[in-house]
RNA sequence: UCCCCGGUAGCUCAAUGGUGGAGCGUGCGGCUGUUAACCGCAAGGUUCUUGGUUCGAGUCCAAGCCGGGGAGCCA
């Protein structure tokens, strides 16, 4: 069943050269000339491919009239200009094979429009969709975008573990993996942890970047790329319970460098999309956000705006906004100043430094120098419009004194980190890193509005069918 | 988890407490190198569930389930 992709087919001058596509029927008109129109696609591109059946072909009567949307053919023939507007070429068909029927009364995907909301309940055959076949293709460009960026750049893509021993972090609730019995019968004894398949309790990873950091300090650059899960009961348009994160770290290395190479990181995704998504964003742009196109452009072309916390808050302060919650030094950012920041007043990403320490993770470097009660850390946050923060990060705490003091007054207990404070007694050296959501970072890129439809198969509180 | 909105034909939506409709899709017929074609006819309903108010409930009330938006948590 050699076949050519209908991608490859529009880019190719018709000479009349015998080609086979497979495909799935969008929409056929029949004409009572004698002849029916097949549009096809094959999820290889947006666009269609128009094929001519004539009546003459065998099985035009039996079968090629009574073709709908959604049924799978193999058509073979002759690549033609078109003698229609609408399309350039056009397969004059020799051979037309139906493989797969779809009752149209049952099939549920109608030449229409649907609601996303729908759509949803279909996970199954929403790639049939054109916007959903768009968002995989560009996922598809974008994940291998963050490889490329790295490999560029020597970082060694690392494997972390998904499944965790360390309740680190107190990043979020962690899905518990076990093996024990989930219900025992009444009266039987509470099973002990030690007898679970690991001989102690374990989760689902909240974050590789622990464990990132101890290749980090062997091999210098590295990154993460793969799955990861939070048992948080979070039901917003942004979350997910199982989502894909990147986490660069990067040994020798400061906030400043971190900073430096998320902005880069950002503006290579989305000139890459630009570069080879251009059909699919000029779908999403025309169908989904108008304003998609124009704002992937322009960041490629501007320079990330950078601020201090200390300065956001001055800014949010001398707003004259009157805010749902107030603003002031120490309290963290909320939805509405981010977007306060980075729709309003900068109109384009904003990267936020220095955050109180009081309310950030204990592995983030204690900025020196701070004034009594105002102890910042070397955090960043890169805040987009629409989404919110794109990308967390931070320079890691590398000294270990230090590092053990803010673990004190956090009561986290020193033995439970061992191998990561073994970090900071050998070979100690300054290091930084962050972490991408994948599916925000496409959620920016397409316009789609909730996170949901940005992955196949989304898995969100009470939702984990298919 | 909290707040707000919603649930009616396959889909998108109408319907003063008084006989549930339209568009699209589907079926049939007509027409056409057509473009989510067009014209006509037809089929298609446990109005999310349970209970309540009422002579009478899609409509009002309560609880639950499901969906959406906002918030928190975060990526």
């Amino acid at each position: 069943m050699a076949r050519t992709l209908i991608k490859d087919v529009l880019t190719t001058p018709p000479t009349g050269q015998e080609i086979t596509i497979g495909g799935w029927v969008r929409t056929v008109r029949n004409s009572k000339g004698g002849f029916s129109f097949l549009a096809l696609n094959d999820g290889s591109t947006i666009a269609q491919l128009q094929v001519v059946a004539d009546g003459k072909l065998p099985n035009y009567a039996a079968e090629l009239v009574k073709l709908t949307a959604g049924c799978a053919v193999l058509a073979t023939g002759t690549l033609v200009q078109s003698q229609g507007k609408g399309q350039t070429v056009e397969l004059q068909a020799t051979a037309v094979q139906v493989l797969g029927w779809a009752d149209p009364e049952a099939y549920p995907i109608q030449p229409k429009k649907h609601t996303f909301e729908f759509l949803r309940t279909q996970a199954h055959l929403r790639a049939r969709t054109n916007t959903f076949a768009a968002v995989t293709r560009i996922r598809n460009v974008v994940s291998m975008a963050i490889h490329d960026f790295f490999q560029q750049r020597g970082f060694i893509y690392v494997h972390t573990p998904i499944i965790t021993a360390s309740d680190c972090e107190g990043a979020g609730q962690m899905f518990r993996v076990t093996t024990l019995e989930a219900n025992p019968p009444a009266g039987a004894p509470r099973p002990d942890p030690n007898d679970d398949f690991f001989g102690r309790p374990t989760y689902l990873t909240v974050s590789g970047q622990l464990e990132g950091e101890t290749y980090a300090c062997a091999m210098g650059n590295i990154y993460t790329f793969g799955p990861t899960f939070r048992a948080e009961n979070s039901n917003t348009p942004r979350h997910l319970a199982e989502f894909w994160m990147v986490e660069p770290e990067m040994a020798f290395c400061d906030l400043e460098g971190d900073a430096e190479t998320a902005e880069a990181f950002l503006k290579h995704i989305f000139r890459t999309a630009l570069e080879r998504c251009t059909k699919d964003l000029e779908f999403l742009s025309e169908h989904v956000d108008a304003t998609v196109l124009p704002t992937l452009t322009a960041i490629v072309a501007s320079d990330f705006e950078r601020v201090t916390y200390t300065e956001a808050v001055a800014l949010l302060e001398k707003s004259g906004r009157t805010w749902q919650y107030p603003v002031g030094w120490g309290t963290d950012l909320q939805t509405e100043h981010e977007r306060y920041l980075t729709e309003e007043v900068f109109r384009k990403p904003v990267v936020v430094t220095h955050y109180p320490a009081a309310i950030k993770s204990f592995y983030m470097r204690l900025d020196d120098g701070t004034a009594p009660g105002r102890a910042t850390v070397a955090a960043m946050d890169v805040l987009v419009p629409k989404i919110g923060e794109l990308i967390g990060g931070s320079q890691r705490e590398e000294r270990l004194d230090v590092l053990l003091q803010r673990m004190a007054e956090l009561k986290l207990r020193p033995e439970d980190y061992w191998w990561y404070l073994d970090l900071r007694r050998y070979g100690s050296v300054p290091h930084a890193g962050f972490g991408l959501g994948l599916e925000r970072t496409l959620q920016f890129i397409t316009g789609m509005a909730n996170i949901r439809d940005v992955i196949p198969y989304p898995r969100a509180p009470r939702s984990a069918e298919f």
